[in-house]
RNA sequence: CGGGGUGUAGCGCAGUCGGCUAGCGCGCUGCGUUUGGGACGCAGAGGUCGACGGUUCGAGUCCGCCCACCCCGACCA
């Protein structure tokens, strides 16, 4: 095996999103099985990703806070259907301080119940809502066939979780949130995903409807990257969140809960990685620039640094994210390698044919080789990269939404939709909801619906031939 | 939990029929020459051969049991 290289996505695109995690120094195995140590270029990715959902969050009124890791079990079987659902995956804690507990705790998989439990203390009248929280955390849920960023039996995400006077307030907000999942994919991960509800079979356990944006990775398969939940009254009744309302009726409140996870890593490295290696969008790029000296001498390296740490700093004071190569006894041809591994969206090389004409070369992430390189002079380089960046952002949004499109296929019958789910991508098509239709095309082909697409007037189910105004996404999954 | 596979240096591997001092590539350290697409030379450091038990004059190698991890299925943000 050739060490220096990746496996190509074409031979095996398993084993390049593996190597590609560690080779770019993403994550890396912990000790324990399944779980991940996140590195700093993986969390500088994920801090990146947390800013600009925060951003959002925060322009449409929510408020941070934390709660606790340990649940008391007992909450957890308070709501039937999110017991069902989450009892198999579970860690509990039966001892502490050297002694047995009295009442186990669950290391939180969710924190439905525990929020749930505190918004009944804290919420007495509609004076008091909505009440729009969020929290980053980790949550563990112990999974049988883990993959790092994919699934891990840990991991970090948000979770917001809100309480409301009214039912249609509450779809709104399930609804608002997951625009705003798919204004932050768009726009910031160049992800272009697609926003639909879940069917009941697919949907969060306690929920009353869940909605998903579900994104095409790099081998057509389909990637849930983050989701919203209208919770209804469930919750609110197991764990009695109620208040009073303007005519002193005590009613209970209508819940929402919405996360996306370190799993968007994952869903930004297949959608956009190649053979290089990954390639990631500039508004989230730990380094959106990194500059590579080139020089043999040490005059030409005293030359050559002034004007790389020139234009250094030239860019970060407009805040452009740069990193320079300083490390010696590496050749530039290496650098330029290493950097391309880790996606870093544009690199700047500056050597001693630069220094003498008064231009910097650039090299593009997202363009490999002489297309994608250009050079330009040192005069107004600031505006030049800035446009450069906005263009590869645009470029990489443009490309996959290019590759998603032409990897979805309207079906209307069945040997069709197995056809596509089998070998060339996603399928849409008329659907008559039907649960074990569902799961009847789930044995059948392993793909699954993603989720509901928009549907304008009727059509005949693909599968039953019943009349049907919905339609249906579906797809092999992760 | 079922099926398959692998455990030898940080990583990837070789080690024949049981044989004496366990090797190779990459990486790592030092020095020198290099540096515009994955540099080279020289000198070094680094090992409970997954664990336990057995067979044997002698075990990385054969036998037994255990453990761990990976891949493929059933379940999943």
């Amino acid at each position: 095996m050739d060490e220096k290289k990746l496996p190509t996505q074409e031979e095996d695109f398993s084993e390049w999103y593996n190597q590609l995690v560690l080779r770019a120094e993403l994550a890396d195995y912990s000790p324990v099985r399944g779980c991940m140590v996140v590195r700093p270029y993986g969390w500088a990715l994920w801090e990146n990703i947390q800013k600009a959902l925060d951003k959002r969050f925060k322009a449409t009124g929510h408020v941070n806070a934390a709660f606790p890791l340990l649940i008391p079990q007992s909450f957890m079987t308070k709501e039937k259907e999110h017991v069902e659902g989450f009892a198999p995956e579970l860690a509990v804690v039966t001892h502490g301080g050297g002694k047995e507990l009295e009442e186990p705790l669950v290391v939180r998989p969710t924190s439905e119940t525990i929020i749930g439990t505190m918004y009944s203390k804290w919420i007495q009248s509609y004076r008091d809502l909505p009440v729009l929280i969020n929290q980053w955390a980790n949550v563990v849920r112990w999974e049988m066939r883990t993959k790092l960023f994919l699934r891990t039996l840990e991991f970090y995400w948000q979770e917001g979780h809100t309480a409301h006077a009214t039912e249609q307030e509450a779809v709104e907000e399930t609804e608002r949130m997951l625009n705003v999942y798919a204004d932050f994919a768009i726009n910031e991960a160049a992800v272009p995903v697609l926003a639909g509800q879940k069917s009941e079979s697919e949907k969060f356990a306690g929920a009353k409807a869940t909605y998903s944006i579900e994104a095409m990775m790099g081998d057509t398969k389909a990637l849930q990257a983050g989701t919203s939940h209208f919770l209804g009254q469930n919750f609110a009744e197991a764990f009695d969140i109620k208040f009073l309302d303007e005519n002193n009726q005590l009613q209970y409140c209508w819940t929402t809960s919405w996360g996306v996870s370190t799993r968007f890593i994952g869903a930004i490295i297949m959608t956009h990685g190649d053979d290089q290696g990954l390639i990631l969008p500039p508004n989230l790029a730990p380094y959106q620039v990194v500059i590579v000296p080139i020089y043999r001498k040490d005059e030409e390296k005293a030359a050559v640094m002034e004007v790389v740490d020139r234009v250094a700093s030239g860019l970060e004071a407009v805040d452009v994210r740069v990193k320079v190569d300083e490390r010696d006894g590496l050749t530039p041809g290496f650098k330029f390698n290493d950097w391309e591994m880790k996606g870093v969206p544009l690199r700047i090389e500056i050597g001693p044919k630069d220094v003498e004409k008064g231009s910097i070369a650039l090299a593009r992430r997202d363009i490999l080789g002489k297309s994608g390189k250009s050079f330009i002079p040192l005069e107004g380089y600031v505006q030049a990269v800035g446009d450069m960046l906005d263009e590869i952002q645009a470029n990489m949004l443009a490309k996959a939404t290019k590759f998603r499109d032409e990897h979805i296929f309207e079906v209307t019958d069945y040997e069709s939709l197995k056809d596509v789910v089998e070998n060339k991508g996603w399928a849409v098509g008329w659907w008559f909801d039907d649960a074990e239709n569902e799961a009847k095309i789930k044995e059948d082909t392993r793909a699954t619906l993603r989720n509901f697409a928009p549907a304008e007037g009727e059509g005949i189910c693909f599968y039953s031939g019943k009349k049907t105004n919905k339609r249906a996404y579906f797809a092999k999954g992760y």
